[in-house]
DNA sequence: ACAATCAATTAATATTACTCATGAATAAGT
DNA sequence: ACTTATTCATGAGTAATATTAATTGATTGT
């Protein structure tokens, strides 16, 4: 079998012109070399050097491994550093998975230092998992993840990174902008829009609407923060979202953000990961990024 | 040092599924396997494996890993049997891959006076590939490419070595035979017989009917050329092939060549290698007899 | 709860690779 | 022409490494 040493050998001997200056590079005994090499040409049947008094000319089938080996010990050495990069925590793959639609903006904030401070360290952020974001957590499809909702579990490491009020977002001249806070029933003769996601996992209908017993009167879902702020803006419904979220687009957009309820609600963002990944220096990093963000 | 045999582990733990499996196919034992790992790992410092249970699941370093012994492994491979040719004397052989029916013809051309100027080398012909023509070129199982549809990329090397015009053929009594030209919405109640190969990628289509927005009566796919022509020859339908080749069959068969067109559809072949090879002389040489032929 | 399967471990053994000492061939110096 | 130095090849002994067999512990499926 044609071994990474062999190939060494080859372009070793080429680069010095000698067994035994190659050796010396290769820190073996001239010796060995000469072993190695009678080995090596035996097991491919034909030789690589033609011994010509007591210099070496390589012969085709040499020239043809030279070539070979010129080629292939540069990607071999470049794959070791790489993984010594791997080894140190310095290089990496953060795959980073959302549960949180809006929190989409609040990531960006976040990546863009990140990736200046760690050049080397790529991010991929995925946003639908088969099995929940928890799943993909544990089956390795994502390392973080970013979601209101953490499921403490062995093996598992959550942490919150941000607060915030959760409120309707409604269009400057609705009826209801004007209030300090609202009721749920004053959501039944209003249409609702949210990001296509199980109802219960929406808080204004588990925090708010469920427990009054309340239904809008229409319930529209749509993918995107921009063309839901758009469909507010033009008083085609009303949204729930983050007050910073809704803040950031108010000056721009006739919206305004009104309290759900006496209390207003209350939201947590939380970023997880693996347990097993928090101590490496990449993962550690983001997450001391989000805490301060 | 990071090994052949290490990349060949990794593959194969991979394809099998576990140590065990992979062990029998490496001829190993189990344990032996377990032993190599374990000190591959500590000597680059980082796990290629995390163990779950009885289950092996590759870190992020490891997928980096098998990446790399996908890539290396068939060059390495590759150049043992091109050693185990120079040990019987022979030159090598040229593995000729074709993205292009009907250009099985041109080639037997080519060969029949390559193989008697270089009768050390052998010649070989594939015409299916996992990842495309050009991903076979990059993954070295085959050496040259015959394609319409070349893809400049840094390593590759092409070179168009014929050109000709791309004819409807249809059966001598049929009604279009007569025409200088063709326009595509004479096609619409025609049966279109064509190579099973994705529509995208015929030209009849991409630059003839589907510019127009028209599409053929029905469509049926056939392998080979013969039996093709023997369909159009007995009136089932109607096909698109290269000229030369329909000439080449015209005079055993009721068949003609009618434009499409008014400008009629030329076509360009092309010949290309991985740029480390096309210095080889035996390489060269084909692209030589390629170019006058 | 049981059997089956898998990876890890241990200690013994086999294989391989290396070194040292030496020899034969070649090139250079006197 | 005769040293002298250098280079590669060889053989025997040894050190290093790889492999095996047997066993353990853990996990999975029935």
């Amino acid at each position: 079998m044609l071994e990474r040493s062999h190939l060494s050998i080859i372009r070793e001997v080429d680069r010095q012109g000698s067994l035994t200056a190659a050796a010396g590079v290769l820190c073996l005994t001239q010796s060995a070399l000469s072993h190695t090499i009678k080995k090596l040409e035996q097991s491919l049947g034909t030789d690589i050097w033609l011994r010509e008094g007591r210099s070496l000319r390589l012969t085709q089938a040499g020239r043809y491994l030279l070539e070979l080996a010129n080629r292939l010990l540069p990607q071999l050495d470049r794959a070791e550093e790489r993984l010594n990069q791997y080894a140190q925590g310095k290089r990496g793959t953060l795959r980073i998975g959302m549960e949180c639609h809006p929190c989409y903006q609040w990531l960006l904030k976040i990546v863009a230092p990140y990736l200046a401070q760690w050049p080397d360290v790529d991010i991929d952020v995925k946003q639908k998992f088969q099995f929940g974001g928890i799943g993909a957590l544990f089956s390795y499809d994502i390392d973080l993840l970013v979601t209101p909702d953490p499921l403490y579990r062995p093996g598992l490491k959550f942490e919150p990174v941000f607060d915030y009020e959760q409120v309707l977002v409604v269009h400057a001249n609705h009826k209801l902008a004007t209030q300090t806070y609202i009721e749920p029933r004053q959501l039944s003769s209003e249409v609702l829009i949210t990001y296509p996601v199980a109802v219960d996992r929406l808080d204004i209908y588990n925090q708010f609407l469920q427990p009054a017993g309340i239904t809008p009167k229409d319930h529209k879902t749509i993918e995107t923060t921009d063309i839901m702020m758009q469909m507010v803006a033009s008083d085609r419904g009303v949204a729930a979202l983050p007050r910073w979220l809704v803040e950031s687009y108010s000056a721009d957009m006739p919206i305004v953000p009104v309290r759900l309820g006496k209390e207003g609600i209350a939201k947590q963002i939380f970023l997880g990961a693996r347990e097993a990944d928090v101590h490496i220096d990449y993962v550690k990093a983001f997450f001391e990024l989000a805490r301060e963000g």
